[in-house]
RNA sequence: GCCGGGUUGGGGUAGUGGGUAUCCUUGGGGACUGUGGAUCCCCGGACCCGGGUUCAAUUCCCGGACCCGGCCCCA
């Protein structure tokens, strides 16, 4: 017997009726914000992912080397393909949205939420600077957890790379990127090792213990200049937080509440050039669920040309956490799904025909062929997802009209073919 | 890469240094002439892998694989 590999899922019936739903709820929201899709493969040369990223990374991807020695790697993340699908092209008049639902791999040992290959639905919006392309981003990736019923189960975390890197120069912080690092382990370190790292960063032990009251405190998303000012009076962050607030007060304009300022929220990348958010279950129970930011330097990497540029991702194995804990791990079918059961030899010419007729329809129709006995064939049929029994035997076929069981129900009705639907 | 806990038919389990390894369920076949989504009968199917200790290992020891969780990292 052939195992699966370590870290890889397989998916039957049960489980890819709701995946197959969550993936239609992804591509109508993205579509209601305008977005069209792009698809992209699933290896590439190493090289996409070496510039951007690094070592680290790749040492933590599926790599090989082919038969042409090519250094290839199985896409550990979507960015990189998108940009590199712009960047091909150049004469796209912008701004584009494109959205796509790729399946990705990283060499890592599993955990709860993560897996070494899971698929994560992306959105980015090319060329348009604007916080109201930002609002966009995030608000999809809002539309589509509420339209997964998830609504008042989440968070978004947002804050602004900018106005981070502002507090940190004021505070005398002796590297940036560093200061950002300590910051982004707000959650996982004790205060007093935080404290030491931030004293470590900061000019004095005073203002690491200011930056650590600041980040220590998530507010309302309208608050977050209120919040700024109280603990930093003297910073001029306005021109980065009057961009936040445009994105705050369209995100509030579509509805979409539950947006909160955490300047714990910073991201580990460095690639990142304004906001930046999260999304995070309200309990804090799992990983984040969606996450993403502006990154308008990425593009002149790969490139060789500067490009607006801000998108999120969205994996599928925290959101399956979080949808079953809420026992939102089901689908409706969104269609009727008949089968056709016989109970008299001389039927089964008439079933076949039916079942060709209701096809012709568009109806989803199947025969049962196995000649079990009804009851036998009811199991059968719910087992394998029917939703309605079309039952044909002799009083139907003297009567003309057939026999619909709902499988859920168990109503049961008699009608004419032409009454399926 | 590191740490902790696990692993007995497809799923859930009982048990044991020695005999044909327990029970439920699922699956397959049959009976049953139209719905009791049943019932009855029959059948198939497991000690994760390798090494060690022992007369004898599914059981004890060591290593590995895989699963669950955590660290690192986070796309």
């Amino acid at each position: 017997m052939i195992e699966r590999l370590k870290g890889f899922r397989d998916f039957y019936p049960e489980d890819m009726i709701v995946r197959e739903h969550i993936f239609n709820i992804m591509r109508k929201s993205a579509k209601l914000f305008g977005f069209m899709p792009i698809d992209y493969p699933s290896l590439e040369s190493m090289d996409l992912f070496r510039t951007k990223s690094g070592e680290e990374l790749l040492s933590q991807t599926y790599s090989f080397i082919d038969r042409g020695k090519r250094e290839i790697t199985m896409i550990p993340e979507a960015t990189p393909s998108t940009v590199r699908l712009l960047g091909a092209k150049k004469n796209i008049p912008k701004p584009v949205k494109w959205y796509c639902i790729p399946k990705l791999w990283r060499y890592e040992e599993p955990q709860s939420g993560r897996t070494r290959e899971h698929s994560q639905f992306n959105a980015d919006i090319f060329g348009d600077a604007s916080p109201v392309a930002d609002a966009e981003i995030i608000g999809l990736a809002c539309e589509t957890l509420n339209g997964l019923g998830l609504k008042g189960s989440y968070e978004v975390r947002i804050n602004h790379r900018q106005i981070m890197e502002k507090i940190l120069d004021s505070l005398g912080t002796k590297n940036i990127t560093e200061g950002l690092n300590i910051i982004d382990r707000f959650r996982k370190e004790s205060r007093e090792k935080m404290i030491e790292n931030l004293s470590g960063n900061l000019s004095s032990t005073d203002n690491a213990e200011r930056l650590m009251d600041f980040i220590s405190g998530k507010v309302q998303a309208s608050k977050a200049d209120e919040r700024i000012r109280e603990f930093f009076p003297n910073i001029p962050f306005e021109q980065f937080s009057e961009n936040m607030n445009e994105t705050i007060s369209a995100l509030e304009a579509w509805d979409y509440n539950d947006i909160v300022y955490d300047p714990a929220t910073v991201r580990g990348l460095t690639y990142y050039t304004g906001i930046v958010f999260e999304g995070f279950d309200k309990e804090g129970k799992y990983r984040s669920i969606f996450g993403g930011g502006r990154y308008d330097k990425l593009s002149s990497i790969i490139t060789g040309q500067e490009l607006a540029a801000v998108g999120f991702g969205m994996g599928d194995a925290v959101l399956e956490n979080l949808l079953r804990e809420k026992n939102l791990w089901k689908a409706e079918a969104a269609r009727n799904r008949y089968i056709i059961i016989t109970i008299a030899e001389e039927a089964q010419k008439f079933s076949l025909k039916l079942a060709g007729n209701l096809r012709a329809r568009g109806i989803e129709a199947a025969t049962s062929n196995t000649h079990k006995n009804l009851s036998n064939s009811l199991r059968s049929a719910t087992a394998n997802w029917y939703t309605h029994a079309i039952i044909i035997g002799k009083k139907e076929m003297e009567s003309g009209k057939v026999t619909v069981r709902n499988l859920s129900t168990g109503e049961q009705k008699e009608t004419d073919t032409s009454g399926i639907n």
